[in-house]
DNA sequence: AAACTGACTATTTAAACAAAATTATCAAAA
DNA sequence: TTTTGATAATTTTGTTTAAATAGTCAGTTT
């Protein structure tokens, strides 16, 4: 399937760290190529050997992202207790995700309404994944007979990760803030509980 | 308390109708002093003599549009026969104020993250105001001893009000579009319908 | 005096253009 | 095959000017 040396693949990772050191901390647009392969000691015209252009060398940096959280989801499958531990884990995961890589995002805030086609299927990908980890805590849940049987879990997780989404949005918003504070990332944490609390409870019989 | 003569509140009345009328179909920005006051066949420096400014005739507009949608919501206080039915009055009622003043509303997407503090409050109050309908509607829930009592219903209110705004969120940006579709509209109300079920139930014993 | 206006000024927005920065290419070297 | 310096192409940024619009005011009408 990949074609190419170890030599290439190697040198193609050193050029997705510093493209993702410089995008995290100074964001896309903020950003050059020329800063890139100065961190390497490259000259600028490497990096369009390996990477047809700057917005292809983002979205590999994306991707690599998104396996990681991926794998960090798909781990855990099948590895809870309880449905409840299931949607902690996935609110906490996400939110660090998002956290840590929050400038790394402004990419997606200024192309905003036309996002690459290739973004949204990593998007598609992550929420699939997070369906399937949680449709199946879902099922595991409804099997041991704790809450009623449901025809379509996934209908389910996705309603509760939208609630969940609106707690945040909602926190933001109400504030001027673009991105919730330290001290409501606490608040939002603590009402995404009661949330999930209410929300498992109204599932049950 | 209110100065200035009957005519004077006519004239300011037409004024403002005027002005409704051109922010809803052209908004904001693209609507200027000199076109109210031609829709009127009034000198633009009349305006003036009625309003200070552009800025604050607008809010005086939202102002008014802001009282009749919290009469319309206090007319109901105290009136539903259950929870259910008092939040899908709200999820109603916000909805067919926030698409009929759709336009209206580009003066908040333009000015995002610094709105004028006045506009602040409206939106306070109107929160409030449905914050007073749905908690006196939980209460009485209560004190029928149909759900668990809560010690603040206002907290649980504000929860559900969050939730459900994710549901509209997150349709809007899964899907490309900046409003929902009428196709989606279907959909989200669909949505909130489950999402109210099952946080109700979550909320009994 | 209160309601109103035309003519004026002050600001803001838009257009046009040049300059600078940055992306992207390519022939040639290592 | 990998790498680069030089260069072309494109995008962004800054500047100037013109046009549009907000806002003022002395003075007229009721």
């Amino acid at each position: 399937m990949s074609s190419g040396s170890d030599q290439q693949d190697i040198k193609r990772e050193k050029i997705l760290e510093a493209a993702y050191q410089r995008f995290l901390h100074y964001g896309y647009s903020k950003t050059t190529m020329n800063e890139i392969a100065g961190d390497l000691s490259l000259s600028k015209a490497l990096l369009y050997y390996y990477f047809p252009d700057k917005s292809q060398l983002y979205i590999a940096v994306m991707r690599k992202l998104a396996a990681e959280y991926i794998q960090k989801l798909q781990n855990k499958l099948n590895k809870f207790d309880n449905l409840r531990e299931a949607f902690i884990f996935q609110i906490d995961t996400q939110h660090d995700f998002v956290v840590k890589n929050y400038n790394f995002f402004d990419f997606f805030r200024v192309n905003e309404q036309n996002l690459p086609d290739t973004i949204w299927e990593i998007i598609t990908e992550i929420h699939q994944t997070e369906m399937v980890l949680l449709s199946a805590a879902i099922q595991i849940e409804a099997d041991k007979g704790n809450i009623k049987p449901v025809d379509n879990p996934g209908e389910i997780v996705d309603l509760l990760l939208d609630a969940l989404h609106g707690v945040r949005v909602s926190a933001v918003s109400h504030k001027k803030a673009m991105f919730p504070q330290k001290e409501h990332l606490e608040e939002i944490h603590t009402k995404r509980l009661l949330l999930l609390d209410i929300f498992i409870k109204g599932l049950m019989y």
